[in-house]
RNA sequence: GGGCAGGUGGCGAAACUGGCAGACGCGAUAGGCUUAGGACCUAUUGCCGCAAGGCAUUGUGGGUUCAAAUCCCACCCUGCCCACCA
């Protein structure tokens, strides 16, 4: 660790050069394997960004940290039956030594770890503040059981609707939980991707998880139920005419049951059914959408009760059916068959009419048979006196006649913090018989996870934390009473939601980090990290971003200015994979080639932004390029040959550009150039400006033979060399003759040459002469400097 | 089913804003050097041809253009993410 070359000393306090650049990389939960290769992978790409800014004067700060906290870590020490904080001391330890070995420019000093009760009081303090600010709250929702290991399990380990560790099938258990509002925020979440440079694949994938859709919501009088009446959302009011039956979910029927509804008697075996079935979670095996929709039968039961359809007063049937979503608009729809495939299956199935509404054959009066549904645009028929009116306009039309009420429905899902696992940072909350929910105060944080012997999933809903006693029993902050805690701990996604408020101010004591620290270093200036954050991850940074700045705490509402997504290395073509015995064990090649190949040898695999094939026969390229380099610098200084300025001119400019836009595949096949037109003879400026391009790249060997020419300071403290415009155009140009279109000939020619002279010298050339045979061109298209197409 | 990314030599891949397709690298072949092997150096590496030269070619089929890997339309395939969201 000591070892380690400080060279990336920021000011954090009042940053030098050019000012600040907080280049951030999305620190790596440790597993116990080790490092995988897809972080180093990462990690590089990003580190070579930061360097070239160092040299570029920027004050630099790359920190990094554990993500420590959570499942994977619990998961192995369950495996491996030591304790998970025992674990963390030991996997901390390796990562650390692994990250110091690929060479990165990291701050070493500002290292954190989430399970640190330093950290972790801030995670606990904030969700305190959520909760008195009104945005942490609790409510029942379903969780993964596992019915073998007794335990909840997340989304991830549910594999095929199976425990990823003993196979039973898992059930859906209702419990109560903590949830944070992040739907509040949905709509500032959404508008404001358009603030930021982030990958467009990313703020595309987050504005389909937000997935804004707007639409009426309307009422449909009930006759022979218990309630007066029913409200269904829809994006498309313009088919409400074409509605043939209502359809409402089995938790919507079963809140009616239970509110004294007499319904027919196998309306309720059937909401029993159908609740039951949707305690099992959907398996990933299930392929493709004929199992999860299409081919999933859709099932339903007539509940006796009518609707009436509020724009032409027609009585409608009401059904009870599995395919209606609970959690979604009002849990109840307005089904019309002719214009949802959904309701189109169903409504075949039972025999329900079918009645076409969008016609899209308009002005022809025929309109089409069906054998889907028709879920275009087109023209109103059969609606009255909206026929004929495209169907977009009639969406406001009709709403705006019943005075429907314009409603935003999002996809996105208030935020599950509560996990009933023990290695976590326990929630801060505590429950009294008397005064309901109190936060802990803020002077008790942090609520230290006990050093409990038994951390195993206790087979209870509850997490391992609520068997001890010293740990649940406490005082009632408000009323001095008996209490208990809250023993869930919170989801690992909120450790890492803000750990890079926290970077700059590592040390402090008395706020999570200081408004001073987070105006001078933040927002992030460039974030590096995986494509497979781009929603969980990256979605609750912004959320806190934007809470932290409407507590007054910073004054900026997006955490990363800039977000590039680094793409997916895979081994012979083929995923990595444990099961596959293909996992690139990083280690291994930095003890074999050292770190200078083994990132060169990554980022030359493909462009960085998606991903490459890492195979072993291609090191070599990169370890003969190192060795070429070292020869060159051994030997005897000369002249550059006659194009040597302009090839360096060029090498500056694209690697420098290259560097810019993460395309780092190419940069290092200019490197290569480069030294070929060296080998043929270089000065020491040529040198030296080589150095400084590989630099980013092979951090060591550039600092090696920087020192051998007798440099006294690092060469990453060095500038990042310019080039002159000029010298990197030649000369001379060849320029291209075509005839039709068909390359025929070349020629070189000084640079500059008019379109009359370049012309004339090609109706000159013998090959083309004979190919034209005294034709007479139709046109002539002049590139300057580049070609000639004689059309004939 | 939806969204996103992608499809170019034996392989990893280049190609700015439409202007010489295959840069750079791996592998392969031949030669040099070497006692030998490795390393290194040189040349070749889409097809035909001794050569001059010719021909073909960027998943498939159409189109636009003097000119298309690049733009437009239709389709096929692969990977990733989401998925009954009304």
């Amino acid at each position: 660790m000591e070892k380690h070359p400080k060279i990336y000393e920021p000011d954090l306090d009042s940053p030098r050069g050019k000012g600040k650049f907080y280049n951030l990389m999305m620190f790596p939960y440790p597993s116990a394997e080790g490092l995988h290769v897809g972080n180093m992978y990462a990690f590089v790409g990003a580190d070579i960004y930061g360097r070239k800014k160092r040299m570029e004067g920027y004050d630099v700060f790359e920190p990094i940290g554990l993500d420590g906290f959570g499942i994977h870590s619990e998961n192995y020490a369950l495996k491996i039956g030591k304790h998970p904080k025992k674990v963390a001391e030991t996997t901390a330890k390796n990562f650390y030594n692994q990250l110091n070995l690929i060479g990165n420019g990291f701050a070493w000093d500002e290292r954190l770890e989430t399970y640190d009760p330093d950290y972790y009081k801030w995670t606990q303090w904030i969700f305190v503040q959520m909760f008195k600010k009104g945005l942490a709250y609790r409510k029942k929702a379903k969780v993964n059981w596992c019915p073998k290991c007794l335990t909840v399990l997340a989304d991830e380990q549910v594999l095929a609707g199976e425990c990823e560790r003993c196979a039973s099938k898992v059930i859906k258990k209702e419990l109560e939980q903590w949830f944070f509002r992040i739907t509040e925020y949905a709509e500032r979440l959404l508008n404001d991707l358009e603030k930021i440079d982030w990958s467009e694949n990313v703020k595309i994938a987050q504005k389909n998880w937000i997935g804004r859709s707007e639409g009426a919501e309307i009422v449909f009088s009930l006759e022979g139920a218990s309630q007066p009446s029913i409200t269904v959302f829809t994006t498309r009011p313009d088919t409400l005419f074409g509605a043939t039956y209502i359809a409402i979910s089995p938790e919507l029927a079963k809140s009616w049951l239970d509110s004294g509804w007499q319904a027919p008697a196998d309306v309720g075996a059937f909401v029993g059914r159908c609740l039951k079935a949707r305690e099992v979670p959907r398996s990933d095996e299930e392929p493709s959408f004929a199992e999860a929709t299409a081919g999933k039968e859709k099932t339903g039961i007539f509940t006796g009760i009518y609707a009436v359809n509020p724009v032409n007063q027609e009585k409608i049937p009401v059904w009870v059916a599995d395919y209606v979503l609970a959690g979604y608009g009002t849990g109840a729809i307005m089904a019309v068959p002719a214009h949802d495939q959904r309701d189109f299956w169903f409504a075949k199935k039972y025999n329900l009419p079918i009645k076409i509404v969008i016609c899209p054959n308009y002005p022809e009066k025929t309109c089409p048979m069906l054998d889907a549904a028709y879920e275009g645009e087109g023209h109103l028929v059969g609606s009255g006196e909206f026929d004929r009116m495209p169907s977009a306009e009639a969406r406001r039309a009709i709403a705006g006649k019943l005075g429907a009420a314009i409603k935003v429905n999002y996809h996105l899902r208030d935020w599950l913090i509560s996990r009933q696992r023990y290695w976590g940072p326990p929630i801060p909350m505590i429950h009294c018989e008397k005064c309901d929910w109190q936060p802990v105060p803020e002077e008790d944080l942090p609520v230290l996870l006990p050093d409990v012997k038994d951390f195993h999933p206790t087979g209870t809903d509850r997490s391992p934390l609520a068997t001890v006693e010293s740990f649940v029993k406490t005082k009632c902050p408000k009323c001095r009473g008996a209490a208990r805690r809250e023993t869930d701990v919170s989801d690992t996604f909120l450790d890492s939601a803000w750990y890079f408020f926290r970077y700059p101010d590592v040390e402090n004591k008395k706020e999570p980090f200081s408004q001073a620290r987070a105006k001078t270093w933040l927002p992030v200036d460039m974030y590096i990290g995986g494509a497979e954050h781009a929603v969980l991850h990256l979605l609750y940074t912004r959320f806190l971003t934007k809470v932290f700045h409407d507590w007054g705490l910073v004054d900026f509402d997006e955490p990363f200015r800039k977000f590039r997504a680094h793409g997916l290395l895979i081994k012979n073509g083929a995923k990595m994979s444990k099961s596959r015995g293909n996992v690139v064990n990083p280690d291994d090649y930095i003890k074999k080639y050292g770190a200078d190949v083994f990132r060169m040898y990554l980022m030359f695999l493909g462009p960085f932004e998606q991903g490459g094939d890492f195979r072993d026969e291609g090191i070599a390229g990169v370890v003969r390029f190192l060795e070429r380099v070292r020869r060159v610098f051994g030997g005897a200084q000369k002249g550059m040959a006659d194009d040597g300025e302009v090839i360096l001119h060029r090498s500056v400019k694209k690697i420098s550009e290259d560097i810019d836009g993460l395309h780092y595949n190419t940069a290092i096949s200019q490197l290569m150039i480069l030294l070929s037109a060296l080998e043929s003879g270089c000065g020491e400026g040529e040198r030296k400006i080589f150095l400084k391009l590989l630099a980013p790249f092979a951090p060591h060997t550039a600092e090696e033979l920087w020192r051998k020419l007798g440099e006294n300071d690092s060469i990453h403290r060095a500038s990042w060399p310019e080039y002159d415009e000029a010298k990197t155009r030649s000369a001379t140009a060849v320029i291209v003759v075509q005839v039709n279109g068909k390359v025929r000939d070349k020629f070189e020619t000084d640079t500059g040459a008019s379109d009359r002279e370049l012309k004339d010298r090609v109706l000159l050339l013998p090959r083309i002469k004979e190919i034209m045979k005294g034709a007479m061109p139709k046109n002539i298209i002049i590139i300057p400097d580049h070609l000639v197409n004689i059309v004939l």
